[in-house]
DNA sequence: TCTATTGGTTGGAGCGCTCTAATGCTGTAG
DNA sequence: CTACAGCATTAGAGCGCTCCAACCAATAGA
């Protein structure tokens, strides 16, 4: 367990530790006969390079941190892969971590990780307060995903939901409804914008609005239907706030008595591998989550290089992604 | 963007580096008052430790590696939260990675954690061949979760699988059902064990076992009920090989006319967050996914404290939890 | 022939920290 | 008044690496 270092292999390999350190960098100016003799030493040994000892002497670091707010969703998991994507491509590793939604230990999470010293931190969907964010973008540069800033030293990835919710709208009117209401997403994140866009775009179409406040979450979802029930008159439509809070309003319009998409169109928010599921096969608007995470990455790699120093705010153009729970009001034709 | 080191603190506060040193590791032995005027030193310039040269200097690492192979599965998020919760008790921080479940992907991301000499290294579910695990565990302590091994020198948690399918089977014995099917996980993981709890389990009942060919994906699940349907006899059971599945299954039934559970009951497996939701309502078996992670971080910190070197092998009760897609045969009562 | 030039190679300093051994400084006992 | 604990504090070496300047052929140009 006691592993090689650089200078057993230059031992082993009769050079010095400083040739060891550029063959390990790939750098051309080694004869091919050292070259050969180090990898084989090395190969032997099984030496690998220690990354903090690099950094260290360096004074550079080949490490982009990455703070998931919440391993759970699936969301993150494609960001991640977009940000892996690219870092890889340009040689540098991610470190993940992760908050649980919880500031204290998203605060401990950003810490841990900047604590490594690397070169960009990318946050997604951070809760931790806004100077939180500002202190950490004064240690290394920061992006922000899915979560706005007016911070100067800060890049950010977000999606233009009210545009998105737009699409939503756009896709029921398009459909022939006239009666559709918007299930609030309340102190979450995006719903302020998503909630913006969809008077936008009722006004709009010249239609009355109707917003019925929920939550993120089936059960909220399935509340709300409740509330509207009880309220009398159901509309045709429902744009929700994302895609758990649809599901839970389809299954409380089920057990009303209900069809979906027969009697009420439901569309999510999010697309999620559950939307896609032909049990649900949700109509929702999508992210593009992955370009999310590669955004996040080049904005980080392009300060890491100095080439800007500006911030930048990436707003991406949702999606619309039609499935079985929207129709012309009255049932499919 | 140019941090402040230990030397500076020191200048500040008018004492040693070292003193620093001693007060940042919390030792006992430094006076009140050089503490405090080191502690106000470093918060005024912002000083925040380098983990990198502390682990270097020291030779420790206070840092567990986790390796996880598919960041799109939830059930990997509650692992990570176990492990998480013990490796904070116990000062250590995680640092984690994926392999996207592809195995030169997947040897990057072991490679990239090693390269952080961390003290412990844990892969959840891995892809890579056993002998990339082997060669892991000569240079560090790992636990494998999710996957068995017989390397003696590393630690495995897992499930029971075999117990699992087990109670899954019993549960619809005592609900009166006897044409019970399974839909197997092919070439997956953990299907060999489930595989043969079924057959067990049906052996035990004195039932004849029909085991129908799957994957594990809801496409997968609706497609083996497809072959059933043409099949001819529809059995009054279905136990899948995991959730996705399952809801794979239960959508084609509808489409075919049937009713879930009033002609046909279904049980998926891994209890993933999908089941919850009131629209699918699954009944699953759980698998105590928390008590994984948890269990995988103390074998690690046993072997960090040299408390032990004998590998040891965990296999956790799974748990039946009954939900809505399972009754007696001919409907619920 | 002598001086540049080039390409390969090396020693040594130093990155930010920890750790050991040594230092200075009380205070108490002999 | 010396001796010796016992404690807080510090200098210095060193962790594994990178980078710089220096070095040493071997070749090219004058």
């Amino acid at each position: 367990m006691v592993r090689p270092t650089m200078e057993d292999v230059a031992a082993r390999a009769g050079v010095s530790r400083a040739l060891v350190s550029l063959v390990m960098r790939g750098s051309p100016k080694v004869s091919d006969q050292r070259r050969n003799a180090v990898l084989k030493a090395a190969e032997e040994l099984g030496y690998s390079p220690h990354a903090m000892a690099r950094s260290l002497a360096s004074r550079t670091s080949h490490v982009l941190g990455v703070m998931v707010s919440d391993l759970h969703n699936a969301f993150f998991a494609e960001v991640v892969d977009g940000l892996d994507a690219v870092a890889a491509e340009q040689g540098f590793d991610l470190i993940i971590n992760t908050g649980g939604r919880s500031p204290a230990r998203e605060r401990r999470a950003v810490q841990s990780l900047l604590s490594f010293r690397p070169a960009g931190l990318a946050l997604l969907s951070p809760v931790v307060p806004s100077a939180a964010i500002k202190s950490a973008a004064d240690q290394t540069s920061v992006v922000l995903v899915a979560r706005s800033s007016r911070l100067s030293t800060v890049d950010t990835v977000n999606d233009d939901g009210e545009r998105g919710i737009g699409l939503a709208v756009d896709h029921l009117v398009s459909l022939g409804h006239t009666r559709i209401a918007h299930l609030d997403g309340g102190e979450g994140t995006q719903s302020a914008p998503r909630r913006r866009g969809y008077l936008a775009a009722m006004e709009a179409h010249g239609l009355t609005p109707r917003v019925v406040a929920s939550e993120y979450t089936d059960a909220a979802g399935a509340k709300a239907v409740q509330a509207l029930l009880n309220d009398g008159e159901m509309p045709t439509a429902l744009v929700c706030c994302n895609d758990f809070n649809a599901i839970g309003a389809i299954s409380a319009l089920e057990e009303a008595g209900y069809r979906v998409p027969h009697d009420v169109s439901v569309v999510g928010y999010d697309n999620t591998s559950l939307a896609a599921l032909r049990h649900v096969s949700l109509t929702t608007i999508d992210q593009p989550r992955n370009e999310f995470g590669r955004l996040a990455a080049e904005a980080l790699l392009q300060r890491v290089r100095g080439e800007r120093t500006e911030p930048v705010r990436h707003l991406l153009h949702p999606s619309l992604v039609v499935r079985n729970t929207t129709a012309t009001p009255g049932g499919p034709r």
